[in-house]
DNA sequence: CATGAATGAGGTTTCATTCAT
DNA sequence: AATGAATGAAACCTCATTCAT
């Protein structure tokens, strides 16, 4: 178990769809199985329970996410280029991988304590990291205001952006593109206009 | 049934705070009866079924913060005192009624197709208008920069808004006050400094 | 218990008609309750239990009923007149108390086993011996023909007559009147015609 | 689900005996599970609820039931013999099936409205129409005598030979053939002699 | 690899009945 | 004579999981 074969993949990709969908609690094993051709029990020759298919959606999703995030902080450029970056990525990925991205902001929060589900809260952190630090070395270099707590401007960043996924939806009036552009052009400047 | 008597409360109150914590699905009738004293069959003297504990919980909410909204949204001053407003009172909901917050955020994406709640979308369109009304007319009295699309600017914000209830804890460095004020002076004018 | 309160009657009514529309078992003591516009339990005041009230349906139609067979069978006449007189009555049961025919017919199988309802294998039983005296009494005054089974013929005779109860519909194209007239014909006669 | 595996087969078996002496509605899930050897849950992977059992015992019983008349209404002879035959076969069918002719006997009733059990209205509204058809084809032929309104006929032979099931027990003093033909004999000549 | 059958625990709900007020 | 709250048993059904074949 854990090798990548065919039926594998395509149970994670009904998985991914259906958890997206309908939530992990309320998305059978059953639901899965009849969409993949099998019965239930035959799941369990690919995975070892329907909790393990959610981790590896997590999983492979929260690693790629990171690897991203990890590359972007330790590229060239001034700290606000790097949060831009960050951000924009965050809207790259709603739009390339909603699914995984619904599904990480709906059973995170619940899961984050469960045995098994501990390198989400880690991840968590990481992340957390990574973007603090934009917020804070562009604060230092006089870029960012510094009137605001960059703990808090993180959390409003990231739950404004990630939230999209629940929204946003292509072939609409904007692309994934012109939402990330309207976000950065809010981010930066703000509502008011000089006179306001 | 529809009344509100002592018991009738304390499920309520019960319910809310479990749903809150676990989810709607992955609370159990029994859960809710165990803490209420009474055996889960009990619960049906005062509930028609488990849906209808949510059902008024939600509909409870959505009624209380929409009258809010409607009376802020009718209320003298400029569109940018009111848009504050309406940011304010749902900083000071997350505060004082973050059970019926969580519970709104996570469950309300599923049951909104559901028959008995298209209360919730209603509601939810309602709502947009109300907070779309200030940001349109903001821009219109030249207030509100108008570079950015009013809808997105809507979505941006509420979900900054209201998902700080998923990370707030009362209590630690942050009141709900400073919160509240750390986001405005974000969202009025952005992150860059004038030289950024 | 026992006497006869109007709040009595009126439950009785209500169930009378519950039962014979859904069965017994598909009635509950709810449904009977809200149509009498009381609360369910306040029902104990009046019934000692579901079965009670079902008891009493029952008992209080088999005695009317039996008395009516008692009085035809002591009556004057021929074995054929009052073999016609029962089944004439019948029908008239069925026409004036179809709900009770109903219940009679689709519970008391079930219910004739089962303890507090012996009264009715006993009644059927009399009923059986009223009917049978007809029948052998014609049969012995050469008026009946005699090949035919006498207990045989008294239950296709009843079973043809009390079935009625379920299709037979007063304000349609027959009266109850004349069903009767048309069941004593086809019996009296039988089908054939003197040539085939 | 639908194909006939040997357990399947096994379940409907009991059930129809089950159902056959208590009703459907007090005959419970667990009952049948129990006499088959088996968790009340596991009679699911083979049925998808209580009420497929009874709806596969109905349907296949008033399948057979219909296809034998409609194959004897379709036979040569006289309308006398086709309607002769008609009743002959119901009771062979009660002496050979009586738990499926109890059941269809005691549920239809309330059944017929339900959604999903619209087959028995039909099946029912059929086998009228053959019936009908001989007893006025016999009408018309003149070995039927016609001052009897068709249509009761039809509901008292009927009604008389089905509600056999109920009081015949094989193995008494009759048999299903000699309580045919008393059946037989008193529809043909009815009960007086020439002379009564 | 998959099936088919089963488990066992637990889910929501129903319902006759009781009883203090 | 009725209410309102609760009981307790049992109902139907779901679902993740196991395992012999």
């Amino acid at each position: 178990m854990g090798d990548g074969s065919e039926r594998r993949d395509q149970i994670i990709v009904i998985a991914r769809r259906l958890i997206a969908a309908r939530g992990y609690s309320a998305t059978t094993v059953r639901d899965i199985a009849d969409e993949a051709g099998i019965l239930s029990g035959s799941l369990y020759h690919h995975f070892a329970s329907k909790e393990a298919v959610l981790h590896e959606i997590l999983h492979g999703f929260q690693h790629d996410t990171l690897s991203a995030f990890e590359r972007i902080a330790a590229s060239g450029g001034s700290a606000r280029e790097r949060l831009d970056q960050l951000i924009e990525h965050a809207f790259l990925t709603i739009e390339q991988r909603p699914d995984d991205v619904r599904i990480y902001q709906n059973e995170t929060g619940f899961l984050m304590t469960q045995p098994g589900f501990e390198f989400l809260a880690d991840g968590a952190e990481r992340i957390e990291e990574l973007w603090l630090e934009q917020i804070t070395e562009g604060q230092a270099a006089g870029v960012f205001r510094d009137t605001i707590d960059p703990r808090l401007a993180f959390r409003f960043i990231r739950d404004a952006v990630w939230s999209t996924v629940f929204w946003f939806r292509p072939g609409g009036s904007h692309t994934a593109a012109s939402v990330s552009e309207n976000y950065l052009d809010l981010l930066h400047h703000g509502m008011l206009t000089v006179e306001g």
